[in-house]
DNA sequence: CGAATCTCAGCGCAACTGAGATCG
DNA sequence: CCGATCTCAGTTACGCTGAGATTC
C-alpha cells in the first residue's frame, strides 16, 4: 500500500518538466489528500455512533445554539451546505431520533430543528472520541494546528465566507 | 450569503466553553471548508472540458507515465482511490474518448488504460486554465503555498502514504 | 406582487460491500 | 489452490437543478 517515495513530490517533479504552477499544484494536491485522510478518520470514529461528519457538525451547531434549536436555513448558512442538503441531513438525524422538527413560532414558512436529549448524549459521546483522537490530526502539534488554521483563513475569506 | 463573523472562529469560541481540543477542532474545520471551496472551484474550471477533478487527475497520471498507459490497479494506488472507483472513472473517460482500454500484454488479468490524442489535448487545455486560475489558490502567495504543503506533509506521512 | 423558506423528484459523482470471472 | 485483477450490482452519502407549496 505504501510507496517508496512521496507521490505528490514525484507528481510535482514531473509537472515542472511540462507546466507552470508547481507550488500551487503541490499545495492543492496535498490539501485534497489530507482532507480525504482526515475525513476518513473522522467518519470511522463517528460510524459507531451512527453519524457522518456532516451530521455531527449539524448536531454540534444545535448544541451551541441558545435554545437547542435553529431554522434549517440558518443551519445551512453556518454549515455552508446547500439548502436541500440540510433537508437531507435533518431528515436522517430525525429518523435516528437525535432531533425533532418543530414549526417556527413566529414564521410559519420556517422549520426549527431541535436537538433531543438523545441527540445531546450522542454528541457528548462522539465528541469525547473525536477529542481523544485529536480529530485525526495527531500528526500535528499545537503550533502546526494554529499555523494551518491561519494559512487557510485567507482562502475562506476570499471566498466570502465572512 | 456572507456572514458578519468567521463562523469557524465563532464555533471554536463556543467549543472552548464546553470541550477540549480547540486548536484541533479549528484546524480540522478549516481544512474541510477550504477543501470544499477549492474543489468547487476546480470542478467549475474543469466542467467546460467535461472533467471532474478526479478524472483530470487520472488523465494527468497517464500523461506522466512513460508510455501513456497504466494498469487500473496502479492508477488506484497512485490516486489513492478505491478499485471500483477506478473502474468507474476509467469507464467515463473511455466513454468521452479520452482514453482506451487495452489488454495488458504480459498479464491477462490486468487492463491498461491508455490516453488518446484527444485525451492529451483535453489535459493540455484544462491544465492551462487551472494554472491560470492558480488551482483555486490565488488567495495564497507562493510562500504560503510552500508552507501549506509542508504543514500537511506529516499528515500524509503518518497515514502511510509513503 | 416579489422574496423567503422549505420540500421533493431526479441526476451525477464517488465511496463502499459483496460477489463473481479470469488468470498468474 | 491461493491470491491478484478487474467488473458488476446495489447501497449510501452528498451536491446540485428545477419545480412547487406556503408564507412573509
Amino acid at each position: 500500500m505504501s510507496l517508496p517515495f512521496d507521490p505528490i513530490d514525484e507528481a510535482a517533479r514531473q509537472w515542472g518538466r511540462r507546466w507552470e504552477g508547481v507550488p500551487a499544484m503541490h499545495a492543492v494536491t496535498s490539501l485534497m489528500r489530507a482532507q480525504q485522510l482526515v475525513l476518513g478518520r473522522l467518519d470511522a470514529l463517528l460510524r459507531p455512533h451512527g453519524l457522518t461528519f456532516a451530521r455531527y457538525e449539524a448536531l454540534v451547531l444545535l448544541v451551541f445554539s441558545s435554545r437547542g434549536a435553529l431554522p434549517l436555513g440558518k443551519m445551512g448558512e453556518r454549515l455552508q451546505v446547500h439548502p436541500t442538503s440540510v433537508t437531507s441531513i435533518v431528515r436522517r438525524l430525525e429518523d435516528a431520533g437525535l432531533l425533532v422538527r418543530r414549526p417556527h413560532p413566529a414564521d410559519r414558512r420556517a422549520v426549527l430543528a431541535e436537538i433531543t436529549p438523545a441527540g445531546r448524549e450522542v454528541v457528548d459521546r462522539a465528541t469525547a472520541e473525536l477529542v481523544a483522537g485529536d480529530f485525526g490530526l495527531d500528526a500535528l502539534d499545537e503550533t502546526a494546528l494554529g499555523e494551518l488554521s491561519a494559512l487557510l483563513r485567507p482562502l475562506r475569506e476570499a471566498a466570502g465566507d465572512f
